[in-house]
DNA sequence: CTGAAAGCGCTAACAA
DNA sequence: TTGTTAGCGCTTTCAG
């Protein structure tokens, strides 16, 4: 079956060179002459020789692979932020170890644990960040491994931390809003006690302030993310106050549903096909983007900080901090940008 | 900084035993006393010693870890595929390699051989399988490693596939309406061309005729996974044939835009908290979970093999493999389950 | 029950 | 430009 595993002594044998050389071709480093460079490929390409990896970091410097511990691979933003990642180490000749750590603190230790033992060159932490206490981060710097943060919302000391701009999204949501001629503005979706709604929030006043426009706590609604609530919230909010003509909606789902709590009150949302004098256009702009917002007719407007933009810029500082830089902590905002669809 | 990376050497020092020792109480494999083990874990403690598994998987057997390819981490199913496979592979101590195939069947084989070179027990490919071909196949028997391949439908061959039961989930489904009493089915859905469809429409078809129900072709409709052009398909089709009761739709997303599209034609989704002798109930049931279903009001029933289950079958079958089994290539078929949630 | 010693496959000085 | 040689950190016979 399996013959033997060929190793670089049978490649340096069969090409008539020596290990060294081999090894000095495979990296590309010692100025080696193209005659014995292309009878050593020769030879590999013959016996299929496959280099061990495991066997030149024992040796030298960088595995070439990068731990990364996710609180949920299922939860969109973080997949999208892990392709980010990916996409990005990759490019690098890097490969990456991919763990859940669940919601616990402790599955977070063991991640860790689990990835110092296989001799990764760094670490990426996406989620759950606030288990990342000091001694884990000891751990990491006893061991020489750089270590980073990657989070939807802030609240982290000591580490790097790459994070989504949620107040400059909802500025950009509310702007854009107000550019297009709305004064009536409402926000809509996410709960009290949410950071992040209320990094979000304090974007929508201050922008409303800003352009003189009427803070009005009414229109101020909280609810979940399903969209049955959404829409129920959408479909009083909008018959209660018939002037509204905009509203921003805290994330995705909440947008989803808020399109199909406007359609309830017999209105349209802004950009819809078919025209009709007679319905009112109320506008929709949701943060955080998410592939099912184009779903819709017309499809939402979005804006966001992609999810896979925080993924490059983690990578980029982690790979930063591999090179050896000895560099401050530092958090790493990565702006938002809009998507526009036609909904607002 | 970092203070000269502890070895099994100087554990074995700081304990007054031989590296051979410390190795030993490791692995837990040489009856080591009592009193040795215990002072070797002190010294391990105390000098937060954390092993090499590069080192010792140069040496003896295997590196522990399992290296996965996905066609796309960010689609729902492979994410939640991947999670089972991570949770399953955790469970035994092992580590996962993520890397991103993208559509191509380039980007496999250099996914492949990154693999390869890293030195891991075992590979799983998931989506793309139709790029697995002979060479691959070659390669990885020629490096003893176990290859298995998982996937939303049929297609390959000389390799261990797991896959969902696509006919078996249409017709759980199909039968669960009509032992609700409905005589009047829909299907709503996919596109002509695809395979998984022709297997669920196949279940769809054998099932109604198997309790004696009517076929009708008409429907039978075809849409894109778009939410509004679900609705729009959903609500003609009720406009039109009035009398029919319930739809089984071909996919998640296409069950919740039939769901707005019901909503349209001024009739309830079976289910729905708020009776109301005046309104026709049309019961709905998807193929395929998604969390997203049971966001409405009522939530949405579906039937799926959970993506989840088969990444646990996909592991369970390298397990086998790697643990050096000599297996005939098989097709796994995971089996669909029902997930009531109220709206058939 | 424990220690000594020989590698695993590869890289990095140093020689040649 | 290439070869020699000494390890990387660990496991594993084989003796004690």
């Amino acid at each position: 079956m399996m013959s033997k595993k060929v190793t670089i002594t049978d490649v340096a044998s069969t090409a008539g060179v020596s290990v060294a050389t081999v090894s000095l071709v495979l990296s590309g480093k010692g100025r080696i002459s193209q005659a014995t460079s292309a009878r050593v490929n020769q030879a590999i390409e013959q016996l299929g020789f496959v280099r061990n990896r495991q066997a030149s970091s024992l040796r030298g410097g960088e595995s070439g692979v990068i731990g990364l511990i996710v609180r949920d691979i299922c939860e969109p933003f973080y997949a999208e932020m892990t392709a980010g990642l990916s996409e990005m180490f990759e490019a690098q000749g890097k490969v990456i170890f991919l763990l859940q750590s669940g919601a616990t603190g402790k599955g977070l230790e063991r991640c860790f644990d689990t990835l110092l033992t296989h001799g990764v060159d760094g670490i990426v932490i996406a989620g759950g960040i606030q288990h990342v206490n000091h001694s884990l981060r000891e751990k990491a710097a006893a061991q020489g491994v750089p270590l980073i943060c990657a989070s939807r919302s802030g609240g982290s000391e000591g580490v790097d931390l790459v994070r989504p701009d949620n107040m400059q999204a909802a500025k950009i949501a509310t702007e854009y809003l107000i550019r297009h001629g709305h004064k009536q503005i409402a926000y809509l979706g996410g709960l009290g006690s949410s950071l992040t709604r209320a990094e979000r929030l304090g974007g929508f006043c201050a922008t409303l302030l800003q352009y003189g426009l009427p803070f009005r706590s009414e229109w101020i609604i909280e609810c979940d993310y399903h969209y049955g609530h959404a829409a129920d919230a959408a479909e009083s909010l909008l018959r209660r106050y018939p002037k509204i003509s905009a509203i921003v909606c805290h994330k995705a789902s909440v947008a989803l549903g808020a399109y199909f709590g406007v359609l309830r009150t017999g209105n349209q949302v802004a950009g819809s096909s078919m025209d009709n004098l007679f319905q009112r256009q109320v506008a929709l702009i949701g943060i955080e983007d998410s592939p099912e917002l184009a779903l819709t007719e017309p499809p939402l407007t979005s804006v966001s900080s992609s999810a896979r933009e925080i993924g490059y810029a983690a990578a980029r500082r982690l790979l930063l901090r591999i090179g050896g830089q000895n560099l401050e902590t530092q958090d790493i905002i990565v702006n938002a940008s809009i998507v526009e669809r036609g909904s607002a």
